[in-house]
DNA sequence: GACCTGCTGCGGGTTG
C-alpha cells in the first residue's frame, strides 16, 4: 500500500484540500513506519522537508476515533515560539474532525489551562519546564491528563541529546509514564543528527531494537556558497569593505547575516543601516538576539517575512532554529560558526522557495578564523555532523529532581525514591553509592529532610527555598539582568555589572541611546535617544569544538589544496598561513611546538576536550601552561634546557586515571551548571571527569602524532 | 572565542 492509502479518509482529504501533488522522501517512509508498527520513530532530516507532517497525518490517522475523549499526543517542543508556530499548522490538520488541540506554557493565559484540565483531550503542546510545573503545582491532576497517552512528540529533539535541559525531559516524561503505568510511543523530529545508537539509546534504552531510525541525508537544494576574506586592522575592528561588500550583496536581495555575539549584531546593524541610509534608502537592517525585548524581536520577524522590498536581519543562533520568517535569498556567515551541525542549519534557511538553490556566503576577518570557516565548510561538504555526546553522569539534574520528586510524593520512602531514581530512564546508569551520597548531603544541608517516625523525605527548609524560586523550573544557567526601557517601552536587556554607569552610551536594538537612570534594586535602565554609541558588552562562555575541525584545519594548513570557491584575498591569506608550515615541511601527522626563547607556542589542532585534558596532564606534571585559545593553542613558559617533548613521552608512557588528570584543573576551570553548586565535591568533580576529561582519546592523540619542536 | 532556551498562584484592582 501507499504511504497515502494508509491514512484515515478524513487526513486524505486533508491532502487534497492542501493540494499536494506528492509527498516528501521524508514522509513517505515515516507514514508507513508510523502506521504499520509499534516502535519508537525518530524523524531525521533537513529543514523544511515536512517533518511535522510526516509525523501527524499518520499519528491523527492513528487516534482520530479516540482523541476527542481523552489526551492521547504529548507534543514537547525547547521553544515556545515553535509552539505558537506549530500550533497553527497541526491545527490546520485537525480542524474539522474535531480533535482539540491546546497550547501550555509561560505565555498561555491561565483560564485556557484551567479549562484544558476540566476536559484533557486530543493535543498538548508543552515546554519542558511546563511539564515540570505540572508535576509541582498539579501533582494530583497528572494521572488525569495523561492516563490515556498514546504518543510522546518531541520536536527538534537534537537539542535535547547534549544538555542538561535534555537530561529534565528525559527525567519528566519517565516520570509520567510511572504515573500512568504505560509507555506511549516516542516519536522524535531531528534535524541531521549522527551517533544513531546515542539517539535510540536516549529514547529507549530498555530497548534500543524497538527505534526505528527514518533518515534522509542530503540536500535536494543545488547549494551556492562563497568565501571572502577581510582582514582585520585591530583585533577588534573589522575592515570597513566587508561591511560595503555584504551591503552590495543584500541590496536586492532578502538575507540573514549571522554573526558569533550580539555585540557585532548591534555594531553591524547600525554600519549597514548608516551605508543603507547614504543611498537614500531607509532602515533596511534589522537586529535579532535574545537581549532584544521579545515584541520587537516579532516586529523585526514579521517585517521580515512580510517585506517585499529587499529587508535583511542581523542575527545570532536565535534565528537558528524553526523560527518562521518567510523565504530567504541568501545566508550570510562573518567569521566561523563553532560546529559544523550549526553552519548547516543555518544555510538551511535559504533557498525556501520551490526549486530555487541555497545562497551561503561567508565571511572571515581573521586567519584563525579563514582556516575554520574552510574547515567547517568543507566537513559540510563531506556531510559529516558533530555525533551526540550526551550530558553524563547527570548529578546536579538528579538533585533538581529528587527535590521535584519530593514534592510530588509529599513524602516518600528513601527505598521507594532510590527506587524510583534507579528505573528512571535519565539515571539508570548512575551508581547507587553516588545516589546515597548525595541524599545523604541533601539531608545534612537541610534541603532534604527525613521525618522520624514515618522514615520519609519531604523537603527541608533549605530545598523549599530553592523550589518555591521562580528560577526553579528550568535547568539552565542565566546571567542577571538589566532591563532598558526607554519611556514605558522595553528595548532589551543588558548583562548586569558595576561598570554600568550613566551617561553610558550604547546600541541596542539597532539604535543609539544614552542612559539617563540606573534602578539597580529593579534591575532597571532607563535610556534616552542618542547620537553615538558602543554595542553593550556581553558575557559568554565559550563552547566546544569537536576534534575533527582541529583535524581538518590542520589537513589545510599542511596540504597545496586550492579552493574555488574562496577569493584571491582569502587564498592569499591562506597562502601566507601555510609559509612556515611549508618551509618545515610539516606533514598533517605531525603537530608544532613553536619556540621562542622561554615561550612555547603548542598548536594543538585537535577538539576542546582533547586539548584540555592535555592541558591539565602537563600542569600535573609541573609545566606551567600559562593560557589556551579557543583553537586550542597552548602557551607553555619552560627554560631551554628542560625538554618538553620528553615531558610529552612521559605523560604517554604514564597510566593515568581521571584523580591525577584532576591535580591539574584549577578551580575556575572545573565544571559548572545551574545546579552543580550544591553538589558535594566528589561528585562535582565526577561530572566533570566524565564530561570535561577524556584520557583515552587524549593518549591515542599524544601516540598518533609526531610531535616538533620547531625554533623560530 | 559564544549563542540559545523557560518560569507560580494568588490577591487585589480594573475593565467589559
Amino acid at each position: 500500500m501507499s504511504s497515502f492509502d494508509l491514512l484515515s479518509p478524513n487526513m486524505q482529504k486533508k491532502i487534497w484540500e492542501m493540494r499536494w501533488e506528492e509527498f516528501t522522501p521524508i514522509q513517505d517512509k515515516a507514514i508507513p513506519a508510523i502506521i504499520e508498527t509499534d516502535d519508537d520513530i525518530i524523524i531525521s532530516s533537513g529543514t523544511a522537508s515536512g517533518k511535522t507532517e510526516a509525523a501527524f497525518l499518520p499519528i491523527l490517522t492513528l487516534i482520530e476515533d479516540t482523541a476527542k475523549q481523552s489526551l492521547k499526543v504529548l507534543y514537547v517542543s525547547p521553544l515556545k515560539a515553535l509552539i505558537n508556530n506549530q500550533f497553527e499548522r497541526i491545527e490546520s490538520l485537525c480542524k474539522d474532525i474535531g480533535i482539540p488541540i491546546h497550547k501550555w506554557h509561560g505565555d498561555v493565559l491561565q483560564s485556557k489551562k484551567k479549562k484544558f484540565i476540566q476536559n484533557p483531550a486530543g493535543i498538548l503542546q508543552i515546554t519542558p519546564e511546563s511539564i515540570e510545573s505540572l508535576f509541582i503545582n498539579r501533582t494530583s491532576m497528572i494521572p488525569h491528563i495523561f492516563n490515556k497517552l498514546d504518543f510522546i512528540v518531541i520536536d527538534e529533539i537534537h537539542s535535547f541529546l547534549d544538555v542538561e535541559r535534555g537530561i529534565q525531559l528525559r527525567s519528566l516524561l519517565a516520570r509520567i509514564e510511572k504515573v500512568i503505568n504505560k509507555r506511549p510511543r516516542y516519536i522524535g523530529l531531528s534535524a541531521t543528527i549522527d551517533n544513531f545508537e546515542f539517539v535510540k539509546q536516549w529514547v529507549n534504552f530498555r530497548n534500543t531494537d524497538r527505534v526505528r531510525i527514518i533518515h534522509e541525508k542530503g540536500y535536494d537544494k543545488e547549494l551556492l556558497y562563497h568565501l571572502m576574506h577581510f582582514q582585520r586592522i585591530e583585533a577588534n575592528k573589522k575592515p570597513i569593505e566587508l561591511y560595503e561588500d555584504i551591503r552590495e550583496l543584500t541590496r536586492e536581495a532578502k538575507a540573514i547575516i549571522f554573526c558569533n555575539s550580539r555585540e557585532e549584531v548591534e555594531y553591524s546593524t547600525v554600519l549597514l543601516n548608516r551605508l543603507a541610509q547614504k543611498e537614500g534608502e531607509g532602515e533596511t537592517y534589522y537586529p535579532h538576539h535574545s537581549s532584544i525585548d521579545k515584541k520587537e524581536r516579532k516586529f523585526v520577524e514579521k517585517t521580515i517575512a512580510e517585506s517585499t522590498s529587499p529587508k535583511s536581519v542581523i542575527a545570532t543562533s536565535s534565528l537558528e532554529l524553526g523560527i518562521d520568517i518567510g523565504s530567504i535569498d541568501i545566508v550570510i556567515q562573518v567569521d566561523s560558526t563553532y560546529t559544523v551541525s550549526s553552519l548547516r542549519q543555518r544555510l538551511g534557511r535559504s533557498g525556501r522557495k520551490q526549486g530555487s538553490s541555497s545562497m551561503l556566503q561567508l565571511y572571515s576577518t581573521m586567519e584563525d578564523s579563514l582556516v575554520q570557516s574552510l574547515a567547517v565548510m568543507e566537513l559540510v561538504l563531506e556531510k559529516w555532523v558533530e555525533p551526540s555526546q550526551g550530558y553524563k553522569q547527570p548529578f546536579d539534574i538528579l538533585f533538581h529532581q529528587i527535590i521535584s520528586m519530593c514534592q510530588q510524593y509529599n513524602g516518600i520512602k528513601r527505598s521507594q525514591l532510590i527506587q524510583e531514581i534507579k528505573s528512571n530512564d535519565a539515571f539508570h546508569d548512575l551508581d547507587i553509592e553516588d545516589i546515597n551520597e548525595l541524599l545523604n548531603y541533601m539531608i545534612e544541608r537541610e534541603i532534604l529532610e527525613q521525618l522520624p517516625v514515618v522514615q520519609e523525605l519531604i523537603i527541608g527548609i533549605v530545598g523549599e527555598r530553592i523550589l518555591r524560586s521562580r528560577e526553579f523550573y528550568s535547568v539552565f544557567m542565566t546571567r542577571e539582568q538589566y532591563d532598558v526601557f526607554s519611556g514605558t517601552k522595553q528595548i532589551g536587556t543588558i548583562d548586569k555589572s558595576p561598570f554600568i554607569n550613566i551617561k553610558d552610551r550604547i546600541i541596542l536594538a539597532g539604535k543609539l541611546w544614552e542612559i539617563y537612570d540606573i534602578d539597580s534594586k529593579r534591575n532597571k535602565i532607563y535610556v534616552s535617544k542618542a547620537s553615538q554609541g558602543d554595542p553593550p558588552k556581553y558575557s559568554g562562555d565559550g563552547g566546544k569544538i569537536h576534534q575533527r575541525i582541529g583535524e581538518k584545519m590542520m589537513e589545510i594548513i599542511c596540504s597545496d589544496n586550492f579552493f574555488e570557491y574562496i577569493d584571491e584575498k582569502a587564498a592569499d591569506c591562506l597562502k601566507e598561513i601555510r609559509i612556515p608550515y611549508h618551509s618545515y615541511e610539516v606533514t598533517p601527522q605531525q603537530r608544532v611546538i613553536w619556540r621562542k626563547k622561554d615561550e612555547l607556542v603548542f598548536e594543538t589542532y585537535t577538539g576542546t576536550t582533547i586539548y584540555q585534558t592535555l592541558m591539565w596532564m602537563l600542569r600535573t606534571k609541573g609545566v606551567d601552561v600559562k593560557t589556551v585559545d579557543g583553537v586550542g593553542r597552548i602557551k607553555i613558559t619552560m627554560p631551554p634546557e628542560e625538554d618538553i617533548l620528553k615531558v610529552f613521552d612521559d605523560i604517554k608512557n604514564s597510566t593515568w586515571c581521571a584523580e591525577d588528570v584532576m591535580k591539574g584543573v584549577l578551580e575556575r576551570e572545573t565544571f559548572v551548571s545551574k545546579f552543580s553548586f550544591y553538589l558535594p565535591e566528589r561528585l562535582r568533580d565526577k561530572m566533570h571527569i566524565a564530561n570535561e576529561i577524556d584520557i583515552e582519546n587524549t593518549l591515542s592523540y599524544l601516540k598518533s602524532y609526531t610531535f616538533r619542536l620547531i625554533e623560530l
